[in-house]
DNA sequence: GTAGGATGTCATGCC
DNA sequence: ATGGCATGACATCCT
């Protein structure tokens, strides 16, 4: 067993046995210590020539070999990334098209639907990236002395060592980056730790911002530089279904919200920072309810509802109700008070709506639940009406009240003639709806009622039926009785012969007092006469 | 896209 | 004359 040769032999034909699936009555890790040494040894050996592959990748693209000269120069993208701040960078539609928002397949498809857009490649990424003169302070860091030292750490000093313009122009990059490292790693992989190696850690980095797949979340700066309707409305979406883990895959600011204390790894930022941070997204990003409904304009309404997932039909709803009550309100009714009342009114409607018919659990809808849904959304049009011409009663006391009280009530008011007429259509209408139900109500119980009755009548036909066959049997019955019965008295009447009387020449007839009478047939008396139809036994 | 049910609304007649 | 009721017919929405 000292042959090295020989150790390697035995090693083998276990692992072949192992795999032959061999019981050699031992665990499997009594035999592995050296395979796993083996292992570990050629792990770290890939690993290191994958650091080192990346270092020079890293070094070719910072500087480039002058063929002239054989002088390293500055890349251009280093170049144009001086001329372009960071901030800038940001901001500007290139960057949000390549933002790791729009790499998000959901999240970009709804950003960015209408334009074809090929997503950045690697290579662009990751000249994005390096182009970053803050990212380049990093890189210089990391190839120093970084390579076994926390992000937290590697953050501070190059914070610390910056220029001081530089350091306040690029306080938000570093954060942004550092705070994408943080989160990619916190979202991509929030059961694993944290790389400790600068490299692995810049080449997740990388990874997260070049593949298009990747659902991580972007630089926070990102998202505030981009204050289109777009992110008010689809943000929300993601609050709303944070619960969703589903979605929350794919909507990373759903993690970041609904788990505040995980951007409490963010280097440099305590919990209250991140709280305000959390906060002021939330704001920003139309969260705040008092934003979102408040300063809520029709055509915003309208544009969530699209990206809401609400429904064409209840898009035309909210189209005719702005089409509506403008046409029907005066100028200065036109507020936002106004219409934030009425897209709350049709969302919480369409919210009611969606709660209450829930067509995937059945797939045979509710009639009670269907009708009630509808019933929501035809209830409001004469509210809505009401409420665009300021009407001081409620459509249902309009409807419901007494005809006196009515008119008392119409007639304390100054009232418009077209309030006049409005509340008179809405009382017109209120009581023909209501006489349309209870018409359609009896017509119902009519027709129920008329259905009892046929089946009703149904089975009184089937018990007369059967007593009328019952009652020809009977009759059957004794008419056979009365037949044996004729033939055995003819058969034992005699005459003073003692002969037979002959049943062609004579018949039976007896009266109503019981007499019975031999008559000799051809006698015109047919009074009590059973022998008519009565069939002679000869 | 279509069928069928539910509902709202209008027109009309009657009380 | 007026208001309310009943009902047929049509439109619209939803499943």
């Amino acid at each position: 067993m000292d042959d090295p040769s020989a150790q390697f032999q035995h090693e083998d034909l276990i692992d072949i046995l192992w795999r032959q699936d061999v019981d050699l009555g031992v665990k499997r890790e009594i035999f592995d210590g050296c395979l796993r040494q083996r292992e570990e040894i050629t792990r770290a050996r890939e690993r290191e020539l994958k650091r080192e592959r990346e270092l020079e990748r890293i070094m070719q693209r910072l500087q480039k070999l002058d063929k002239e000269t054989g002088e390293f120069l500055p890349s251009p993208s280093s170049v144009n990334s001086q001329a372009v701040p960071f901030s800038e960078t940001l901001h500007s539609t290139e960057f949000t098209q390549r933002s790791p928002v729009t790499q998000n397949p959901l999240l970009s498809a709804l950003l960015f639907s209408q334009k074809s857009q090929k997503p950045p490649s690697q290579e662009q990424a990751f000249s994005e990236l390096l182009s970053l003169p803050d990212l380049q302070y990093y890189l210089d860091v990391l190839e120093s002395d970084g390579s076994s030292m926390p992000l937290e750490d590697i953050t501070e000093i190059c914070h610390q060592n910056l220029p001081e313009p530089q350091k306040e122009n690029s306080t938000d990059a570093l954060c942004g980056v550092t705070q994408t490292i943080s989160d990619s790693f916190e979202v991509a992989q929030p059961l694993s730790c944290m790389p400790s190696d600068p490299i692995e850690i810049l080449e997740t980095c990388i990874k997260t911002f070049s593949d298009p797949g990747n659902p991580t979340p972007s630089p926070s700066n990102t998202i505030y530089s981009c204050s289109t309707p777009e992110n008010q409305v689809i943000l929300p979406k993601c609050h709303i279904n944070s619960s969703d883990s589903t979605l929350s895959e794919f909507c990373p600011y759903t993690i970041n919200t609904s788990k505040p204390e995980q951007l409490n790894h963010a280097p440099g930022r305590d919990a209250s920072q991140t709280h305000l941070k959390f906060e002021e997204r939330h704001i920003l990003l139309g969260f705040d309810d008092s934003a979102s409904v408040g300063s809520v304009d029709l055509e915003t309404s309208l544009y969530a509802a699209d990206t809401l997932s609400i429904s064409q039909s209840d898009k035309d709803e909210l189209e005719s109700i702005h089409s509506d009550y403008t046409d029907l309100l005066p100028l200065s009714l036109h507020s936002d008070a106004v219409e934030a009342t009425l897209y709350e009114t049709v969302t919480s409607a369409q919210h009611q709506t969606q709660n209450e018919s829930s067509p995937k659990n059945s797939p045979q809808a509710n009639p009670l639940t269907t009708s009630r849904a509808a019933g929501v959304r035809r209830v409001c049009r004469d509210e809505r009406r009401a409420q665009a011409m300021s009407l001081p009663l409620s459509v249902h006391d309009i409807v419901n009240l007494p005809v006196e009280a009515f008119n008392e009530a119409i007639n304390s008011y100054k009232l418009s003639n077209a309030q006049h007429t409005l509340i008179r259509d809405i009382r017109r209408r209120g009581k023909n709806k209501m006489a349309a139900q209870s018409c359609r109500k009896r017509k119902l119980d009519n027709f129920i009622d008329l259905e009892d009755e046929i089946e009703g009548l149904k089975r009184e036909k089937e018990q007369i039926k059967e007593e009328n066959e019952r009652n020809a049997r009977e009759l059957q019955e004794k008419k056979e009785k009365l037949r044996k019965l004729y033939n055995e008295v003819f058969r034992r009447l005699r005459d003073e012969h003692g002969n037979s009387y002959n049943p062609r020449e004579y018949k039976l007839q007896h009266s109503t007092d019981g007499t019975v009478y031999l008559l000799p047939r051809g006698t015109d008396n047919k009074t009590n006469t059973p022998t008519e139809d009565l069939p002679f036994a000869l």
